[in-house]
DNA sequence: GCCTCCAAGTGTTACGTATAACGTCGCTTC
DNA sequence: GAAGCGACGTTATACGTAACACTTGGAGGC
């Protein structure tokens, strides 16, 4: 019968089990046997059990001197795509004891700040899908252990990257698209700083370089559907020949895009192709279904954890991109005959 | 220069500095008005920046007996609905000096088990959108404060509870269609046992009641598009008549009818109506546009967290449901007329 | 000249836990 | 019969911080 206003601690189980707090620790740390016996374990397991002890993070954390949680800095939460990461990443941080805890950056996607001053958890270290270089210096100088995903290798100041092979993806559609015979392409790009942004212009930009006769032309939006339909409904309004295939940055720039050609009576695919890239389930929920780039969400989440374990453990990450997938459906044709 | 393996600490700030550990904490803690001289807190800023000196939080966390963090936990993150909780819960906290962590439920939208097995954060309260019977008898065993979200007011062990005028937005969507001539509907069903799709069912019942000669038939499908598709073409390749609408637990499901609806070769809305609720992005993107149920996420996420705040600082919280609005789009129009 | 008061600090403690180091007892072994 | 040893614990300590209680040196009042 210990003081009941306030939470019970492992000195109160103890006294309630006749022992020491130490013989509690060891016990709940499952660190016992040949310490303890068998029935003085079963004692103390009751009383904490009647008492409904539990261990005061806080004070376990400062004597271990870690927490055992890594915090997942994501730049936003309107997709399920980082849903994925977080299941991927937490499954197997739950396999080493690990808690994964959610930064969902402020900005959408973009850079995030300072991850700290909201998510006050005490953190053994950061997995970040995209951030600002000054809350990369931060955390750097803190020495926190960082994993940075879908991160310029080169830019990311000496800490592990791990990412998709976003530049096959893009190589994937262009591809298709110059076999289908599209020469002419307007590239919806998402108009983020961000470095798995910019591959995707590059390597697109590349492949069609390969093939003579090439034109690329780019309109800029923001991740919304909205913006999306007005960059496009803008670029297709210009004077000059029209490009047959729409190439979007992500599923969610192609499902603007489609509202923009539905308004401008162009049908899809027989006027214009479109193409996204992850795959999302609104990839199927639009009409027609569209040809995209599937992104293992939940691998890369998976990847990421273990190169960060492994960075805390002192080893070297595995490098190596992820593969990705292309995914053709109903949103690309052969481009209309010349008329 | 105190050890530089280890990250520095408030007694090697002091030292630094020449004072003792307890004027930085004074000086840092902005507490120092009156006790240290403008100069004296000066020198401890300046080695603290020097140092990179980061306090510990699993330390002050122990100290203060408190952590400013509350736990958020979310059945999914596969829709942008709990994006919006989030950045609402987060804004008012951090207005109050506190910090969110997430809390995805891996069930997806059904009973979430122990949280704090994987959130393992020193948490000073919770906010819980839908939880089984067990953690929530835990969490109150505990005495951790809490505020369920979406939850059966009468079932929540006296915790407060948030929630969206979700019977409202159901009764104006019935009425909406009643309106326009519909008798059949069909009610495209969630098929997770949770209270907020409960309420759906028994209100749409109750105002369909009110109307002589209706009929309602149900028909249950995981929330997701496949699955809502499947559901919707078993349902409408049944014998007896067709339903003239489709009344969808949420807009995901919606799109899954769309779907079956297209497979199908019905028009939407000349050949059946369609709503959804929660007006997701999604909702725009599909063709036609979704008549839909708007509810505001993050309004909805900053009660929760204020109804939290208030429980922390022992005063009762507010109540009243969250009004919703109807949004009229192109799926919903009168039956067809009887050939 | 003594008392009071204030600014400007310092010394010490406690938060709750995990663990290293240390006892004690009974039994075996040589 | 002394030494050794395993089983079963206990005592003591440190983690880094915040805050209470205390000290000191001078300024000011009377």
């Amino acid at each position: 019968m210990a003081r009941s206003s306030t939470r019970p601690t492992s000195r109160d189980v103890a006294q309630a089990a006749g022992v020491s707090q130490a013989a509690v620790s060891l016990v709940l740390g499952d660190k016992w046997r040949g310490r303890v016996s068998e029935t003085t374990a079963q004692r103390v397991r009751e009383a904490a059990r009647d008492l409904g002890y539990r261990p005061n993070l806080a004070a376990r954390n400062l004597r271990l001197g870690h927490t055992r949680t890594v915090l997942l800095v994501v730049p936003a939460l309107t997709t399920e795509f980082f849903a994925g990461v977080y299941t991927g990443a937490a499954r197997v941080a739950a396999e080493h004891g690990f808690g994964v805890v959610l930064y969902p950056s402020p900005e959408g996607i973009g850079p995030a700040r300072d991850p700290f001053a909201s998510a006050q958890a005490a953190l053994d270290g950061v997995i970040a899908s995209s951030m600002a270089a000054d809350a990369l210096t931060a955390i750097r100088g803190d020495q926190l252990p960082l994993v940075m995903l879908d991160s310029d290798p080169a830019g990311s100041l000496g800490a592990a990257t791990v990412n998709l092979d976003i530049a096959d993806g893009v190589r994937q559609v262009t591809t298709h698209l110059l076999d289908l015979g599209h020469r002419r392409i307007l590239h919806l790009a998402a108009d983020v700083p961000s470095w798995t942004f910019e591959v995707r212009a590059k390597e697109l930009a590349a492949r069609m370089a390969t093939t003579p006769g090439t034109d690329i032309r780019t309109a800029r939006a923001p991740i919304s559907i909205d913006g999306a339909q007005a960059a496009t409904e803008a670029a297709l309004t210009t004077p000059g020949p029209r490009p047959t295939a729409v190439v979007c940055d992500d599923d969610k720039l192609a499902a603007g895009a489609y509202k923009a050609l539905r308004r401008l009576g162009l049908r899809i695919p027989d006027d214009i192709s479109v193409t996204g890239l992850d795959d999302l389930a609104l990839a199927t929920a639009i009409d027609p279904e569209l040809t995209t780039v599937r992104l293992d969400a939940e691998l890369f989440g998976e990847h990421g954890m273990r190169a960060l374990l492994a960075v805390l453990e002192g080893r070297e990450p595995d490098s190596g991109d992820i593969p990705v997938e292309l995914v053709v459906r109903g949103s690309t044709a052969p481009p209309p005959t010349p008329a």
